[in-house]
DNA sequence: CATGAATGAGGGTTCATTCAT
DNA sequence: GATGAATGAACCCTCATTCAT
């Protein structure tokens, strides 16, 4: 009821808050624009002061909010794998089937990888990294391989995948889904859902099991039923 | 048929021939190595300094057969290109069905991808050659997306290959065979021959036609077949 | 008696009082800081802001304080040249023979250089400064030289000390004075008063002019064999 | 007897050893112009560009000869060193006890700091050197100090020097002697040798053993009279 | 008073390329 | 044809200092 009330509860702090909110936007704003530059043109033709020039602020004001370009570039990378880990997270704890989930993987993975961070794994180059922060960029990588992997082998074992090498199908699928960043961008007619759709149909339908006779009733319907999604 | 023959009868061009053959080779050497540079640590990351001091010769020497660092990125490129180009047009020329062509472009283009110049187009980056070059590489690269897409159609065309949307379905496999590029140097267990073989009918088979029960027959056979090997 | 009684008294000019203090206290600290770290890492590679940090402040906090790092390092100039010039000045003013004043003079300056802002005059490097405190430091240091040569002139006026050339004697006395701020930090286990007798006598017995007859005859000898080598 | 004999002679040889002649001169030229300019203005206060100019290069011309500023300040040390260390072994392996030794010590000091690169190790700054050269640089001083103090101790032993406690007497001396890069450009009226042989006097008389009986007396006394002080 | 943010002025280093020899 | 040397153009990063809040 009392307007200030409010004002004097937050009071102290208010503007910590405010800072700390205002800091994180423009660090934010940072990123974006860095992402976006660095995949237009590629990290390393990019120089900071044109990132800071879009910004309409001086190249080292860059430096309050990062220590040095490549941990702008880490940060990117830190910023896609928090989307991927809480995706296939989230995938693997769920219910379902080896085949049903590797097509969540692929679907998860079109629609990170068709943003800005989710890009920079397929697109941008971790040898820029230094040694640390490259390990760490590659460990992600392996884990995504390996989830891959798991339900292929997963799926194989429950039978609703066709016996296969676990390994190779995951790079052929992985390579196929981070091929989306070199032309998703260029191609915009598709929406992400279509595109997440397609690609988990034709990349599994391949390696799910002949349909016996048995099967060959039930398995159309699972193709329609997700079809219709 | 006697061994100075030859070289008698070439005589009078002999030392001609002989210095556009030692330029040629030496040229040949500082692409070789230039490209397993460029792909193991990154064209921007890879100094001519480098580069000439592996050759044991020195930086400006390089000037004699290359009139700028760009050039041999360039004619890396265009070393791929003749490969892909060559195999591929033996492929269209040849006959056989959608399906069948399709899966010959896949192997033919795992073939060229493991070597160091097919590699170019999947792991260096054109954007760093100028306009002309960038036009030129990307006009490749359009071909052979061309190529699979005509293929895919023939194949939905002639009921070898299952309808789809060709575009997408070519991109698909492209990025799959692309990705091969990322790992092959690392996974050495594999052959390049298993590798197109396990691609040719891992990313087709999911396109193929559903087996009429005519076809049911004699897929199974060809699956396991491979999976044999 | 009372605790709060001084601040009664002092009730109508304490908040400015304790204003003016309390700055004057922090603008202490800052100095003290600054020197402490000005004499262990050097005044250029002290960054303001490591400064701050370690007070707990922040950089343009300073400059509350002082209008620019140079006015900080100008002050603790400033702040050594009063102890040497109080102490140098009650000497200069006191009886006794050149010799004694000579020692007077070393055993000060001992005590003054293993403080902190004693050690700026030898181990900070007046070029950073500008015109004018550069020139100011300059003429503190010629005094310092100065005070030595006139007490040693001095001696050898009243026979307390033996001919010999002033300036270089001054020189090497102040030389070797100096040279205590690179180790004495280091070499922990000597008190500044055995410091500064150990200095007092080792560096004035070799001047001293020999006090009696038989002294007279043996001395000359000395001298004439080293000056044959 | 015939003119193009040497250079027949000479000549597989002659442009290798010119070129590294020049080469050696040019970084010669460098490393005298750096030290000159680093001591008259301080090392970091001197930006390459500075040294390049004055050499008629530029900046990046520098690094044809050295791989960064850092080097060519340890390069000077080096070269420091090699003086001190030649002149000190060949008066360490040389006759005589151990004032004498000292003196010699004394005179070769100053024949060293007086020259640029001898002054390197009073007047700059080994903290601007990386952790190695750093160390490096900190053994050689520790290495000088260790030549004093072990003349002075032989001294004490052979008689030739007066109890005393070497470490500071060492200490004492050398930096009477570092002192002079202070103020040796400056006071030109001296030459090397006038002072060399009046530091070796005046900084040894008073550490040297009283000669005769005579004073042997005499001395004691006035120790006794300084220490009540 | 104190703070976060921003700036301007450099400085060291790298590297493709050119040139005289 | 090859070399050593040199250059110019960038680019990253640091830091003292200022300013609005």
């Amino acid at each position: 009821m009392i307007a200030p009330k409010k004002r004097i509860e937050t009071s102290p702090w208010a503007p910590f808050e405010d800072r700390r909110r205002a800091r994180d936007e423009k660090r934010d704003a940072v990123l974006r624009m860095a992402v976006r530059m660095f995949l237009e043109e590629g990290y390393h033709r990019t120089p900071l002061a044109k990132v800071a020039d879009r910004l309409n602020i001086t190249k080292p004001a860059l430096y309050n909010y990062f220590r040095s370009k490549e941990e702008i570039l880490h940060e990117l990378y830190r910023r896609g794998d928090e989307q991927y880990e809480a995706s296939f997270g989230r995938i693997e704890r769920a219910e379902g089937d080896g085949l049903h989930k590797l097509r969540e993987l692929i679907r998860a993975y079109v629609h990170i990888i068709t943003t800005d961070s989710g890009m920079c794994f397929a697109r941008l180059d971790d040898r820029e990294l230094g040694e640390d922060a490259r390990t760490e960029v590659r460990r992600s990588k392996r884990r995504y391989d390996t989830a891959f992997r798991v339900q292929i082998a997963a799926g194989i074992d429950d039978g609703s995948i066709r016996t296969c090498n676990p390994k190779l199908a995951a790079f052929a699928i992985i390579g196929a889904l981070n091929g989306i960043a070199d032309w998703y961008r260029l191609e915009g007619e598709l929406s992400v859902e279509a595109i997440a759709e397609e690609f988990a149909l034709r990349l599994t339908d391949g390696l799910a099991a002949p349909p016996s006779r048995a099967r060959s009733a039930a398995a159309p319907k699972a193709a329609a039923k997700s079809r219709k999604r």
